[in-house]
DNA sequence: AGCGGCCTGAACCACGCAGTTCATGAAAGG
DNA sequence: CCTTTCATGAACTGCGTGGTTCAGGCCGCT
């Protein structure tokens, strides 16, 4: 192979597959499946088209890399195990920042989302990747933290899961739906920390023990 | 005209003109807007193709008549106004009630979203009338029902709207995103009532009084 | 120098699908 | 009874686009 690492983007060097998928995400996530154009795609990815073809099987199996690509990107843990050294609140508080952020401020995570749902019977395997790397991990992640700050005897909480899915739904307030269905505006870093704020002290009065401040 | 009224689905007689609609919002749902094949749903609708050319423009003004179709089938009440007789415990949870059945029960929700998410670069309008009509129209609402016991003193709000954000998004815990991405599987009566139950003991309290069990 | 692998560009094929046309037929209405 | 209106179905047009082919060209390797 000759120039796969010739190319440059913004001064990173990227091998011909991952310009394709790259392009792939950004072409994805702005005009969804049916609307991207492959011809299109090639010339954003600054490659010729058999050359996709010699990489991708397929516009769905790129379209399934893309997702996966895109998730890999995005492995910003929601709820990192470190968390567990913080004391309950400011653990909790860190992570609705985290997820606020997510939900109002990452375009890619946006965009696949709407992708998800509006293709859902065509493609289900990629929503399933989807839903199972990206909300449901991170739901996940967030429950095994709730166990240990239960445990630590920070917090009350009988279904740890239930709990760690109500506060993910907090930290969509105001910020999650309005993309979803209107224009992708950014919510403001402003409005991300308010409802990550509020998501955490509603909680809290729920599921804190008095000393936490519940 | 002749068999405008003929043709009967389920034992119900409609018109042309509505059988059109009724398989436009069923197949645009379903498989978005480039995913819809004006041939199928021709025959879904039991009508001939130039037919549905004859009533609609375009695909794309048949598309938009379909979301308004739709928006007009649904005229249900999230938050009445006479829960306000009622203490907050059990207005919350007939608010409640009412949130998670329409997240976790109701089909026509479940395909307006997903007809507003899909197209909505191209069909913002719709959209936006869709937004206003919908979940604004009801969380605006629960946010009256909210400044009245908060006036009563059973609650302590200090800011109703946003409090009747939370306590929507609360009502989706578990239920709504499921239905969202996956197979529209209506969620049980059970799960229903049990995320009910849980998002008035979350929002009661942080927001309750002492005597009203927060 | 010669070989093999990969990229390129442009042309090309095939197909799905929005929208139309047309001959036919059936009901309503004066 | 004749006219108007409208549904029908089948065939057709035209275009956008996914995917392929092919004749080159660049590079590394031996």
């Amino acid at each position: 192979m000759s120039n796969d690492e010739t190319r440059s983007i913004i001064g990173v060097r990227l091998s011909i597959h991952e310009r394709i998928l790259e392009a792939a995400v950004e072409q994805f996530a702005a005009d969804g499946f049916d609307g991207t154009n492959m011809d299109v795609l090639a010339r954003t990815a600054g490659v010729a088209k058999p050359t996709i073809y010699n990489h991708f099987k397929d516009k769905a199996t790129l379209y399934l890399a893309s997702i996966e690509h895109m998730l890999g990107r995005n492995r910003a843990t929601i709820a990192s195990p470190s968390f567990a050294r913080l004391a309950a609140r400011e653990g909790l508080l860190k992570v609705a920042h985290e997820l606020t952020w997510l939900f109002g401020r990452d375009d890619d995570m946006l965009m696949f989302c709407k992708m998800c749902i509006a293709g859902n019977d065509r493609f289900q395997t990629a929503t399933d990747t989807f839903l199972r790397n990206g909300p449901w991990r991170g739901t996940d992640e967030i429950a095994s933290l709730l166990r240990v700050w239960h445990e630590r005897g920070e917090l009350h909480i009988d279904r740890p899961s239930f709990a760690a899915r109500q506060l993910s739904e907090l930290c969509k307030t105001d910020i999650f739906d309005a993309r979803l269905f209107g224009a992708p505006a950014l919510a403001t870093e402003e409005e991300c920390r308010f409802t990550a704020v509020e998501a955490v002290e509603t909680f809290l009065a729920r599921y804190g023990c008095k000393m936490t401040g519940g």
